[in-house]
DNA sequence: CTTATATGTTAGCAGTTCCTTACGTAAGCA
DNA sequence: TGCTTACGTAAGGAACTGCTAACATATAAG
């Protein structure tokens, strides 16, 4: 979960997951969307991004046209909520805890 | 919002944000929950997640207390959410341009 | 077959990150 | 006042990261 967190912690690798998230897009389209630094850089967002699982890639003819991979980042979104449910299972720990002092009702 | 994702890239202030969740805990106690580096890794780390507005420092005597700012992580898991209600927005954004070629119903 | 397009990969460099060691400081206690 | 506890901070180094430039490969077009 680190991983995740560290590799959406670099904005371009962001905006991308951003760019396809709801449709597909060929690497040189996604580049284009960054002016300021080289297509490469870029390709190698996408590796990081497809060797985490966090984008699919699909070849058509000499095009690779990436997609989000949804699932990964719902899984994210669990963490994240899971920071609330679990002190929430801390709390219902902590009834039950008294109710065991306090015999069952 | 990326400055927050790196942040909590680092498993250990991670770690440090699920200790002082629901509870505020003094500097040295958390650091001891991390045996396998130095106390001044930890403060470092405290002064990072202080300083991204994460955690909240309150003092009392020579002890400094920590508590988490579920605000800024409520920011993040917005965020994410954000991910969906955006393609949400998109096809919304399509729906209407159809209606436009078509003429209000 | 040759050329152009779309893309990944490698080498190498500058900047950043996380760590340890050593030191500084402020509050309590003798 | 001197010692101890609880902490932050500074310096410096090893490892990691993101970038560019140059090269490799594969498909398509002529």
């Amino acid at each position: 979960m680190d991983t995740m967190l560290k590799t959406l912690g670099e904005p371009r690798r962001c905006e991308i997951i951003r760019l396809v998230w709801s449709t597909e897009m060929p690497a040189t389209e996604i580049a284009n969307h960054f002016p300021d630094v080289t297509r490469s850089a870029i390709s190698q967002h996408l590796g990081v991004l497809r060797r985490r699982g966090l984008v699919n890639e699909r070849r058509d003819g000499t095009r690779r046209l990436y997609s989000v991979n949804q699932g990964e980042i719902a899984k994210l979104k669990a963490f994240i909520d899971s920071f609330w449910s679990n002190s929430l299972e801390k709390l219902r720990d902590l009834a039950e805890s008294h109710e065991q002092l306090k015999g069952p009702e």
